[in-house]
DNA sequence: ATGGTAGCGCTGCTA
């Protein structure tokens, strides 16, 4: 089974990308992030018309996740466990089981800045998460945690931590708040795959950054135990970073 | 050199 992540950016500007990406990357799940756009406006006839299914989250700002399927789509579930869906939660979270895994698509906050506002939000996005887990999820069964997580786990996964330093995505509440997530039974598949630093997964539009190697690996397959033993093969895939009005994070893939 | 790019949507915010 091939599990996939990818912040599209708009879904809207990146259809047609991620309709030639599935025609050769064949995932059988394809978690989006950043779709940015309201349930309304999800393209249901032309995800159906590639041989998907697709369950969409959105409310048409600049959030909204989708997981789109070949190995079937039950069970589907917006947002935290036990949160009121009249509260106007912001919407990054989206699980559903597909081919008997149990898959969250995942946008995690920024945070802006360690003196935010966001920041804060960001924290408790991320304890929320590790509830929902705790209260949904058997992390001795089948489960992939996917998404763009706007964490770099380590100073290998950024091109010059010391540029960094003082950010976020790099701050070491939020990277602690990432391994309490992992702690409930999580294993970052592609870095387990791939110990090299250097490998990343988003790269600024601006200044060039893709062609100066100026990344962070931010986007994570975490796949519980039971799944990430059985991985045979994981890849971030840079070409869909290049070409005719790319997003700015490539996706990334896993076996198992 | 405090810039730069992309998306949304129409002004400035978010990333």
């Amino acid at each position: 089974m091939r599990i996939a992540t990818w912040n599209v950016n708009s879904l809207r500007a990146r259809w047609a990308r991620v309709e030639e990406w599935l025609a050769y990357a064949r995932p059988d799940v394809l978690c989006l992030q950043e779709t940015k756009m309201a349930d309304a406006a999800f393209p249901r006839d032309a995800v159906a018309a590639t041989g998907y299914e697709g369950a969409h989250h959105g409310d048409g700002r600049w959030n909204g996740v989708a997981i789109l399927s070949r190995v079937g789509l039950d069970g589907v579930q917006a947002g935290f466990a036990g949160d009121d869906p009249t509260a106007g939660a912001e919407c990054r979270l989206l699980s559903a089981t597909c081919g008997g895994v149990r898959v969250m698509s995942v946008y995690v906050p920024n945070g802006r800045s360690l003196d935010d506002a966001q920041y804060a939000f960001k924290l408790e996005w991320l304890r929320k998460l590790r509830g929902h887990l705790d209260t949904t999820c058997d992390a001795d069964e089948a489960v992939a945690v996917c998404g763009d997580f706007n964490i770099a786990p380590t100073d290998a996964d950024v091109w010059d931590p010391s540029v960094l330093a003082g950010m976020t995505h790099v701050s070491e509440p939020e990277r602690l708040a990432l391994a309490d997530i992992e702690t409930w039974g999580l294993v970052d598949v592609f870095r387990s795959q791939h110990p090299e630093a250097g490998l990343y997964s988003w790269w600024d539009y601006r200044s060039g950054a893709f062609h100066q190697h100026r990344g962070m690996r931010i986007d994570l397959v975490l796949a519980s135990r039971l799944l990430a033993e059985r991985s045979t093969f994981s890849l971030i895939d840079r070409q869909a970073r290049k070409g005719p009005q790319p997003s700015d994070h490539a996706p990334v893939l896993v076996d198992v």
